[in-house]
DNA sequence: AAGTGAATTTAGGTATTACTTAAAAATGTT
DNA sequence: AACATTTTTAAGTAATACCTAAATTCACTT
C-alpha cells in the first residue's frame, strides 16, 4: 500500500483551489492570489504552500508560485470528488439549491470518509457530474465495493435456498 | 435572541457522554469515568469539564464530578439529534448497518450544520427514533421551516395561475 | 546596469485545541 | 489521624492557523 497523505482541512482547500485554477489554465498560483481568496495575509499562505510542498502534493518554487504534482491532483480529485457527490446528494436528495449545497458540501467533504462517499455514489449510480456540471472522477474501490456486495447478496439468496 | 454556545469536536463528545450518563440515572460523571472512556490522562478531562463549566453547560464541583445544567441538556440533545438523524440517512438511505451508521455519523456530526439535520428530518417525516430505536428530540425550527416551504410552494402554484 | 517598488518570504509571535507528566491537594476509608 | 486513591494544578508539547514586521527577491523602468 501507498503511503498515507494526511492533509488538514485547510490544506486541502488550498489543494483543490490550485488544481481548479490549474484547469482553468493558469501554470502557477501565486501566493498574493490564494492569500487574496483566502483572505489572509500572504504569510499565511506561504506557510501552507511550504507544507503541500513537504507533502509532495505542490511544486513550490519561492516568489514564483506553485502548481501540483502528480499526487497532488490525485489528491485533488479525491477532494473534489468527495465535495461534488456530496453536492449530488444534497440536491437529489435534500433538494438544496446548488449553491446552497457547495456551501454545506465545503464545511462537511474534508470530513466524510471515502466509504460514506463511495455509498452515496453507488446509490445514485457512479454520477459522472455534479449538480453544475462539474466533472467527478470515477473511483476503483467504489465500483469494487459494489460488486463486493452483489456477490454478498448472491450468497445470502444461496444460503436461503439452503 | 440567545447568546451563542460554542463548542469544540471534543467538548461536544463529553456533552453527550454526560447527557447518556444522566439519562442511565448516574447523577454525576466522573473525571475517571471521562478519563477511562475517552482513553485520556484524568487532568485532560478536567479541563475539559472546566471550560464546559464555564460555557454554563455543567455544573462542576471539583474532586466530585459534573452534571448537566439546563443548557447543557438542551445543547446534548442537540448533539443527539444531529447524530441520530445522521443514522437515519446512513442506514435507511445507504444501507449502513446501525454500528457502521453510528460511527460514521460520530465523524461528521459536529460539522453538519441544522439546516442540513432539518433537512433531513423533513425528507424523513420528522422521525421519533433513531435505527438503535434512541429518542430524537423534536425542533420546532424544523417545522417551521417545512411550513415556510409549504407556503412558498403555494404561492407559486398560485403565480402560475395568475 | 542600477534603482525602485511591489511581491514574497522569513522570523517571531499569538491563540486555540487537545493532549501529557509530575507534583500538590482533597477525599474517604479504615 | 494516617494513608491510599482520586482529582486538580502547573507546566509543557505539538499541531493548526493565523498575524506583524523586517528582510529578501523579483521585475520593471530609466
Amino acid at each position: 500500500m501507498s503511503i498515507e497523505i494526511t492533509l488538514t482541512p485547510k490544506e486541502g482547500k488550498y489543494l483543490t483551489y490550485i488544481y481548479r485554477k490549474q484547469v482553468e489554465g493558469d501554470e502557477r498560483t501565486t501566493t498574493t492570489g490564494l492569500a487574496r481568496s483566502f483572505r489572509v495575509n500572504p504569510a499565511t499562505t506561504t506557510e501552507i504552500l511550504q507544507k503541500l510542498a513537504k507533502k509532495n502534493l505542490v511544486e513550490y518554487t519561492r516568489y514564483y508560485g506553485a502548481k501540483l504534482t502528480e499526487s497532488g491532483i490525485v489528491e485533488a480529485q479525491k477532494l473534489l470528488r468527495k465535495h461534488r457527490i456530496l453536492e449530488i446528494l444534497l440536491v437529489e436528495f435534500l433538494s438544496y439549491d446548488s449553491k446552497k449545497a457547495c456551501e454545506e458540501a465545503s464545511t462537511i467533504d474534508h470530513h466524510c470518509s471515502e466509504d460514506l462517499i463511495n455509498a452515496i455514489c453507488r446509490t445514485y449510480g457512479h454520477p459522472k457530474r455534479c449538480p453544475c456540471n462539474k466533472k467527478i472522477f470515477s473511483n476503483s474501490e467504489c465500483r469494487r465495493q459494489e460488486l463486493t456486495e452483489k456477490m454478498l447478496k448472491k450468497e445470502t439468496i444461496g444460503d436461503l435456498n439452503d
